[in-house]
DNA sequence: AAAAACCTCAACCGCCCTTCC
DNA sequence: AGGAAGGGCGGTTGAGGTTTT
């Protein structure tokens, strides 16, 4: 169509975020909301184009988000929504709360989509434990010893840590998962005790470059989930 | 221990759709 | 009615991490 770039490219960041620009993009929406992304960077005093950031929002920084890995349920439910919509992964993003189109766009092609080859085909060797599958994550607890790490991201020490932080986990049962209520109840500490909650995100990069496998980001969400947990048995903020 | 191969996922790109004027 | 602007979506990429050889 040659329409013009959505933003000028001249100047502005790309790549990864940085802690730094991420508080800034959280403060400015939490303060005024994101009705223009385009006009978003510019008052936020962003040197982004404004689908990073709302990329960089809906992706990541929203509260909603569910971290961690995909239950056996979801992941039955993107294959079957997958089987129903194809690749309409906002529509199946839809009736996966708190997942992003993306997040499932990614799990699809790195493990369901392999899974279903898989089965359909006999695999001639597993290099490596396919880490966020059911088969892995239902395995057992954390405290259990397993085969192989489950994984490394920082996903995945959410998860850890929602292990041993939440009731919704029993090292007895085959099944891991974490119910809507204790999202709903996350979601909403993390609205209402917004100053709290960034505070502990304020050390989320200490070298300003990633997110990703941080001790910093782990100490996050551990603190994230322990407060969740906490509100099990406290009033609401 | 080192190199190679492989995996994961955040981020970018470009197109399409919707809304506004 | 039609063009411009902005938002949203799906496909793709590449850096960084992990596993295997």
């Amino acid at each position: 169509m040659g329409r013009s770039p959505c933003c000028e490219k001249m100047g502005l960041n790309r790549g990864p975020w940085t802690a730094e620009e991420d508080m800034t993009l959280i403060a400015h929406i939490e303060r005024h909301g994101h009705s223009n992304w385009r006009a978003l960077p510019k008052q936020a005093g962003l040197l982004r184009c404004g689908k990073s950031c709302r990329l960089r929002w809906i992706n990541y920084l929203r509260p909603d988000i569910k971290r961690g890995n995909f239950t056996s349920e979801e992941e039955d439910a993107i294959i079957q929504l997958h089987t129903m919509l194809g690749n309409r992964w906002s529509m199946i993003a839809a009736r996966l709360p708190g997942r992003t189109d993306n997040e499932i766009k990614n799990v699809w092609h790195t493990h369901l989509k392999k899974r279903l080859e898989s089965s359909a085909a006999p695999k001639r060797k597993a290099k490596k434990p396919v880490a966020m599958t059911a088969t892995a994550i239902t395995q057992d607890g954390p405290n259990s010893a397993p085969v192989q790490p489950i994984s490394s991201s920082a996903t995945d020490y959410s998860m850890a840590s929602s292990y041993e932080t939440t009731e919704s986990f029993s090292p007895d049962s085959q099944e891991f998962q974490i119910d809507d209520s204790f999202w709903s109840e996350t979601l909403a500490m993390t609205v209402d005790c917004s100053g709290s909650v960034m505070e502990a995100g304020d050390t989320i990069v200490a070298d300003g470059a990633s997110m990703r496998s941080s001790n910093a980001d782990m100490d996050f969400w551990v603190q994230l989930f322990m407060q969740a947990g906490d509100m099990q048995n406290l009033p609401q903020i």
